[in-house]
DNA sequence: GTCTATAATAGGATAGAC
DNA sequence: GTCTATCCTATTATAGAC
């Protein structure tokens, strides 16, 4: 029996679920069809480049879903401390409190980095940009401000690699309390 | 032909560079079987258990070698800021400037990682045990040199994911300058 | 200790019916 | 838009010769 037709939207976060639990080589068709609830041919229908067309789509509304999540907590009203704490928060259940993996750190490895290395990089600098910007709102130095964002994306990034090594999220926690105080000190 | 007969320290090392390269799940037995030099039924015969013992081997080596190369900086004599300052020169040395991959940190994904969790874990705790005790020895309280002993392994960690992402070093480069006197500061 | 040969399974992808 | 059926290749693993 067919599956119940569902949205594109649907489609991709069941995939988005799946590569991120998995990795670009360690998600399968039958993975990503059993995630979908699609059968392998349904999902050449919607993805006819296979499972590097998915990934990219993957990244794409990945992406999407971060910057409304997280980095708009950075462009509602207030200083930019009550923004950078905003965010913090939204950073911390965008990543379930240290539990799940970033789909952009997962995909500089495996079959599929060079082709998505262009939108990791993309994500990344997205990000970068947008920490970088208020922080020059709140009167840092433009290179300063940079490394700063840079340094605070790298200590994300590591928080989640050591959560998941030690199976213990205090790491993830710790950083996400501190991030907006050093940040700005 | 056979291939001229080697030491397992050399298939190990050989397994090291492949299994760094392409992770847990791209760390085929073809390609082992390419990186070796040893045809797959070789390979079984000197790990019975596959790919999966083959894998823990890799992490055991890869610990050993890190913790000769890199730990075996914080050792030596010297003042703590001294013995720091070769632990990062080491780390750079031991990640080739950033361009690197953690073995630890691929092993946190794919197919195997529940049953090397505890190997990576292991890997993880003693780096962190290790520079927390020379914080120790500089005269920081031991609940906050623990805590700044995470957040280094996880900075370096991050920034390992960073540069990979952005195909850029820099971001490793600046971590390694700034962590001897970040951590004693 | 290494090899060739082989088996069984899983992976990515396509054709065509409904 | 989803499906069944099929194809080819790669993957893991084993048996047994040398």
């Amino acid at each position: 029996m067919p599956a119940t037709l569902q949205p594109k939207s649907q489609i991709l976060n069941s995939l988005v679920r799946a590569f991120r639990r998995n990795g670009y080589d360690g998600a399968s068709l039958s993975r990503l069809s059993d995630e979908t609830g699609l059968k392998r041919a349904s999902l050449y229908h919607h993805f006819p480049g296979g499972k590097e067309e998915m990934a990219r789509a993957v990244l794409i509304s990945a992406n999407t879903n971060f910057q409304e999540a997280v980095l708009g907590a950075l462009d509602q009203p207030g200083t930019p401390k009550q923004r950078l704490v905003a965010m913090a928060a939204a950073l911390s259940n965008f990543y379930d409190g240290g539990k799940e993996t970033c789909l952009l750190a997962l995909m500089t490895t495996g079959e599929g980095r060079e082709v998505l290395a262009p939108q990791v990089r993309e994500g990344l600098t997205g990000w970068i940009n947008t920490l970088a910007s208020v922080l020059e709102q709140a009167g840092q130095p433009q290179a300063s401000a940079r490394e700063r964002a840079q340094d605070a994306v790298a200590r994300v990034q590591g928080a989640l690699v050591l959560s998941r090594g030690l199976g213990d999220t205090k790491a993830f926690e710790r950083l996400v309390a501190r991030l907006p105080h050093d940040l700005l000190a």
